[in-house]
DNA sequence: ACCTGAACACCGTTCAAGT
DNA sequence: ACCTGAACACCGTTCAAGT
């Protein structure tokens, strides 16, 4: 027995800056650095690797895949999104929806590669509960139904995001190209796009979008009550 | 002059079936090909240049990139959804509407791995005008503002894209975790979570569908007008 | 147990060189 | 001009083998 050394895992000491044991917090930490430093596209498995010093199969004793990652992910950055109109009873409360919402979408903005993960990948972190908990208590302040606001969210949510995701894809062509078939539209076989092309292409920034929160919303309330079949 | 033969490219007759000249109508419908049989995972330039017998930069000549590649197929299908529902005066516009949305969106679910690219890269052909031409005909068929028609169009589609792109992830295992996170929600720090937990997870189908497209065109009729900018 | 080297089967895109 | 072989710089995931 010449181990009497407390301190664990003493080994041999490396140049390397001790080289934390893998964890799934460390491993999400990581992926959260390279995410912010380098966007989504470089959040893989085998750069992650690289980065804890390891081989690409050793992370899946810790994550299931690649998707899986991506939620955990989603999940932390979930932490930057302001609840607090949910809490501080200042202002009518669509308006502090539209707040809570607009912060959402804000931090999606600021990643935009996340989004587009963000709609296929749910995530079931603590964070994404709190973000759902908040929306449900402004509808419930509203005085939506449960019915309406159990739905309702997943609307709202879902909207967000994929304003999000369209934005991250960011292909100026693809967008230009879009545009000018629009603008270039023959009135004979798409009238209706020829009269209103200004209309259509215009505005593509905060208006729309505050827009859209308000269109969702006034559906929400104006909507027939969804068929609640209890389980 | 012995190239008399008015055929033109007669070359060496090889055992393949005559290996068609390159085009980007080919490389499209060998794309089309290759999602209907196994799925927009494998409409990958490498494996588009081995269907069409030649090598990946070759499709470069015709195509921007893999992106715009998608948006071509994409476009492709788009001239599967049934856009009767404008022309026939059959019923009542919302409920045309509907059925014509419903359309769109059944195609996406035949294909769903195109969902999630259709989110992000928006088509420019022909057959994404017409859709984007039905929807606004049965808008002002409703009665529908000019501007709110224009906005809302956007927001319908991508009601109807997200909705399918969500499906496509169809990861069973992040779905259930989320379900499951939500159905263990501690009542003390998620109050509205415990309380509605069956409503938030109940009725993924059909319901919720038709009763997001209700709760949409409600929000374009009831919101108020769009701030439309004159360019 | 926990970890990993090496392998398998792929990617997108570019560019110098061929016809 | 139009086309392409080969190269560059990557991927996810598995599995047999190590400690």
């Amino acid at each position: 027995m010449n181990s009497a050394d407390p301190t664990r895992t003493p080994r041999s000491r490396r140049e390397r800056p001790a080289k934390p044991a893998l964890s799934r917090a460390g491993i999400v930490a990581a992926a959260v650095h390279v995410l912010r430093t380098e966007g989504l596209g470089k959040v893989t498995m085998r750069r992650l690797a690289r980065e804890l010093d390891t081989g690409p199969a050793s992370l899946y004793v810790y994550v299931r895949n690649t998707d899986e990652l991506h939620a955990a992910v989603l999940d932390e950055l979930l932490a930057e999104v302001d609840l607090s109109p949910a809490r501080e009873p200042g202002g009518e409360w669509r308006e502090r929806l539209t707040r809570l919402l607009t912060s959402y979408l804000e931090m999606l903005f600021r990643h935009p590669s996340l989004a587009r993960s963000a709609l296929t990948v749910h995530p079931a972190g603590a964070h994404y509960l709190d973000l759902v908990e908040a929306l449900l208590v402004l509808l419930r302040e509203g005085g939506v139904s449960d019915a309406r606001a159990a739905w309702g969210v997943d609307l709202l949510l879902q909207y967000a995001t994929a304003m999000a995701a369209e934005h991250a894809g960011d292909h100026p062509d693809s967008l230009d190209d879009t545009f000018t078939a629009i603008a270039t539209a023959s009135p004979a076989r798409h009238p209706e796009l020829a009269r209103l092309g200004d209309v259509l292409v215009a505005g593509g920034g905060a208006g729309r979008l505050s827009w859209g929160f308000a269109t969702l919303i006034a559906g929400i309330e104006a909507a027939p009550e969804p068929p609640v079949t209890g389980a």
